[in-house]
DNA sequence: CGATTCATTGATTAGTTTCAACCGCAGTGG
DNA sequence: CCACTGCGGTTGAAACTAATCAATGAATCG
């Protein structure tokens, strides 16, 4: 389960300018070079268990993973999709609130929870990009809601593409996902279904439909082309248009 | 539908210990008293609106708003309910995400953005209660997710009556709802299922359902007794104990 | 007292879930 | 080599939950 890591110095890391470190200087992440440590997990591994002990934080490096909670009867809901330089644990609390999956091998920055919470107490620039991205989780939080209470299933769908597209154009540069676009579906229906707040069955039926009315195409199971982004976002129904705001 | 503020001093507030305020010590205090205001605002009132600027970042003093988003075709999605100690804005971003509602009438601590920013940014001890206060909203948020995703009708209402019940038990002292409890509703019915995701119809039904079930009481439209606040929690089917990790 | 707003209740409809079968593919072992 | 099995995904039919449409009741306010 768990492989030996690549030795990476934060120069290199990939995500450098995304994570909690973004804005740490050169000084500051010799700091955090001396605690973090690598870690990389394969595919369907439990990196958080809600209401156990989490003993370390971590940024993503690579891979995905989902973060939800399952209820007693066995119905799950998936809060959210962690992507590269995304954050795992929250600072201040012992255990972990929800279950963090791996969807894919993962590989993770980590530190020690104490090391880190001085850290942060320690690090103004660290608090002030922890704070920062947190108030970023809690507005897409609060969007999800929006899609969770109020859209259809067919929205649902479209919303859900329309947002991983955004983040897949955020990470590699470019900030908009504009015409045709290709996108790589990193959960299976069901994971999908999971965070749309759907069964496996609808969701797969409003694949078909949105495919079926020319909105996106689908090369394999886990590859979307959308041809039209525009016309795929106005499916969606959320008239976010793309949290150009900051 | 602004009136005029009554005096206060940060010792006398109401939110002093439970706001962003909380961990601020008395030069902190002193700091504070000289760049809030108080404003109080009738019930009905918009403090801010989605798209539109908010100069002001601020503390619910007393009082209850929601905080909520509009489709173009009118379907709303209410993403939290705003009690004393809350906060309103967003540091470091000029606009509003959601609209901003008064639901009686309110009375709000006040701060200029750049100001508060600079604050932030210059006191430790605010910085770290505004992330722990965000981490602690994030979590609720995600939680609330669960909720509008994979709860049925009746389980949203009573898990709404059992977070609104634990938050008003939090406020008042006693930390947990036990036994008989007594919940006044700060909503209306057409506010309840904005929030749940569900229609004024399906709302009132549910609320008869959980009546004729003799799991609650109302003795008015605003007022419910519940007479066993274990029961009504089992019916939420949320396995949420009451958030007594931290 | 009529008008208005909010809440409840009933009947019907629509959308999603549930139950069930089937397909395509990859891995496995006779 | 190829039938067998397991898994993820798709599709169909029936059942069910919540939404919609519509009417009534209760409370508040000029």
């Amino acid at each position: 389960m768990i492989k030996s890591p690549t030795l990476l110095s934060c120069g290199d890391c990939p995500i450098r300018h995304n994570a909690v470190c973004a804005t740490c200087d050169a000084a500051e992440l010799a700091m955090l070079e001396k605690v973090k440590s690598y870690r990389t997990v394969a595919a369907g591994a439990l990196l958080a268990e809600a209401g156990q002990p989490l003993t370390h934080l971590s940024s993503i490096v690579s891979g995905c993973a989902t973060m939800s909670r399952t209820l007693e009867d066995g119905r799950r809901q998936t809060v959210g999709i962690l992507l590269p330089s995304d954050f795992i644990g929250r600072p201040g609390r012992a255990t972990s609130v929800f279950d963090i999956e791996t969807l894919s091998e993962v590989t993770i920055c980590r530190f020690e929870r104490q090391t880190f919470e001085t850290l942060v107490a320690s690090t103004p620039h660290i608090a002030t990009r922890l704070l920062s991205m947190t108030l970023d989780e809690l507005d897409a939080a609060r969007d999800w809601a929006v899609v969770l209470g109020r859209l259809t299933a067919r929205e649902k769908v479209a919303a859900f593409l329309v947002s991983l597209a955004r983040r897949q154009a955020v990470s590699s540069g470019k900030m908009v996902p504009q015409g045709a676009t290709v996108l790589h579906l990193p959960l299976s229906r069901e994971a999908m279904a999971d965070h749309l707040g759907l069964t496996i069955e609808t969701t797969s039926r409003q694949m078909t439909a949105l495919r079926r009315d020319g909105l996106i195409e689908t090369p394999s199971n886990r590859e979307i082309r959308i041809p039209d982004f525009e016309a795929l976002a106005l499916e969606a129904a959320d008239d976010d248009d793309g949290g150009l705001i900051a």
